[in-house]
DNA sequence: ATCCGTGTAGGCGCGACGGA
DNA sequence: TCCGTCGCGCCTACACGGAT
């Protein structure tokens, strides 16, 4: 365990999504996807700023669905380098239904032209990526208040009930849950929101549930919010404001272990 | 009887792969 | 080129067993 978290810290400038400020606590992975599209400057997110706010929703419901997890980090790159993060286009349906139809095309062409991560497979844009954020951008004021509402309650269980009660954010009509501690840990990373605690912001996905088997970590088994808040809690008890950083790079740094 | 944590099976949409 | 099949990673449904 220690030795994974000096990993960490050793190989922060190795590995794209270890963003680690002087104090070796992590910056959030939309601090800098370490992505340039066409050498301009590495794609950013700041969470102050509305548009990118959303795109964080974005990102987290492309990230719910199955698949490589650079697919969704593509798509948010693709949607901020072609300014396609305004909320009010994603309520024109003709606009979207034109997105849906050259999808392969846009994710073939922002591959060709961006330079960082470097993905294990082909980068795709699953269909239902577009249906969630027409999702989005219909629920977007009510998300934006009850987010409001939680930090003004210093309360975020319900806004996590909320946000995994909406269909159609996870994969198909699904709803989404295992990276809604990601949009908490975003938040709570670049201090937009005071009041955010860590505990709910540890992503028990599949890469982090396998190391922590084969670390020995015990974790419930993830069939619903109650038990991703729990195993978000074991892995901040363990690894604090690395949150699972560690266990997620793993498999990226076993050989330097 | 009910609640809750746990484990398991299966669905879905995708890419990869291989044979015809 | 066109299938069929497989693996992947997420969500859902449901069954089981212990506690209250």
């Amino acid at each position: 365990m220690e030795k994974l978290i000096k990993a960490v810290i050793d190989n922060q400038n190795k590995i794209p999504y270890i963003n680690l400020n002087g104090l070796n606590a992590y910056k959030g992975w939309t601090a800098d996807f370490h992505i340039s599209v066409c050498g301009k400057e590495s794609i950013r997110l700041n969470l102050e700023e509305e548009e990118d706010l959303f795109l964080l929703f974005v990102l987290a419901s492309a990230w719910s669905k199955t698949g490589p997890w650079e697919n969704a980090a593509y798509f948010t790159v693709y949607l901020k380098a072609s300014n396609k993060d305004k909320v009010e286009l994603w309520l024109d349906e003709a606009f979207v239904e034109e997105e849906k139809q050259k999808r392969k095309k846009a994710a073939s062409e922002i591959i060709s032209q961006c330079t960082g991560v470097i993905p294990r497979k082909k980068i795709s844009f699953r269909q239902d990526y577009y249906t969630s954020m027409v999702v989005l951008a219909k629920e977007w004021e009510h998300i934006k208040a009850q987010l409001y509402q939680a930090e003004k309650n210093k309360e975020y269980d319900t806004f996590i009930q909320y946000i995994s009660s909406v269909s159609g954010l996870g994969a198909g009509q699904n709803k989404m849950r295992i990276k809604i501690p990601l949009i908490l840990r975003e938040l709570r990373c670049q201090n937009v929101f005071q009041h955010i605690p860590g505990k709910y912001c540890c992503v028990p996905d599949e890469r982090v549930k396998v190391t922590c088997k084969e670390l020995g970590i015990y974790l419930p088994t993830i069939n619903s919010i109650k038990s991703i808040l729990r195993a978000s809690e074991i892995i901040y008890d363990h690894f604090g404001d690395l949150y699972d950083i560690p266990l997620f790079a793993y498999e990226d740094l076993k050989e330097n272990i």
